[in-house]
DNA sequence: ATTCTTTATCGTAATATTGCAATATTAAAA
DNA sequence: TTTTAATATTGCAATATTACGATAAAGAAT
């Protein structure tokens, strides 16, 4: 054991646990709040924004990367980082939805 | 290693990765969804509709307990799950806010 | 009082995550 | 072409998560 067993939710249910678990560290929720804040796209001093070595935030830029969050592209022997907007935009809405539909009337307890 | 450097973010980065954290599993997403969807709150069902054990169901109820999503009232010798109103509303005004903070117009790539 | 039902906890195995030093890669710069 | 700068990858140790069988706990039903 110790694998999540995807197989047996919907697809949407899983992509909003990946979704969500991408998000799900202190230190990619400080990149995302970072490539929002600074408008223009940043390539590494991310690093220096953050209190971890290189190789870790570059692991946590893949996995932002794999959720499709964000989005690198080369420039030069730099990497240019910046938010998906379009996964983003789809991601905002299904968490919209999700949070949008819980109506706090019709709660008993 | 191992364990999540937390010390050195801030407290609002590190609730909104706890609270995504939480979600980051698609049967906790599922037992939200199902909580949303049944008005009225619904107690150990909620093992009949996942394809998990009873143990497992348990453990990740408690950890949407302890990240505010949903509360459990004891009735009789069973327990009532529901979500919680008010970290709800929290939670999706937190996430309306991060989601909300970035124009795609501002990005370069 | 005993049994049944419901939920939680414990113990444990399998796997995943976090973090970093060392090293590789790739392209600019000298 | 060597050096430098910026990122990625590898390998590994520490810790966390996921899942479940076995068992405990607590109240309802008999």
């Amino acid at each position: 054991m110790g694998a999540t067993k995807t197989d047996f939710f919907t697809s949407e249910q899983n992509e909003l646990a990946m979704l969500t678990k991408a998000m799900g560290h202190p230190a990619r929720i400080a990149i995302l709040q970072h490539l929002i804040k600074v408008k223009a796209c940043v390539c590494g001093d991310i690093v220096d924004e953050l209190p971890l070595a290189q190789p870790t935030v570059s692991q946590h830029l893949k996995e932002l990367k794999n959720a499709g969050l964000i989005k690198g592209t080369i420039e030069g022997n730099a990497i240019c980082y910046c938010i998906d907007t379009d996964t983003w935009n789809r991601y905002k809405n299904i968490l919209e939805n999700l949070f949008g539909s819980y109506k706090s009337e019709s709660n008993c307890c």
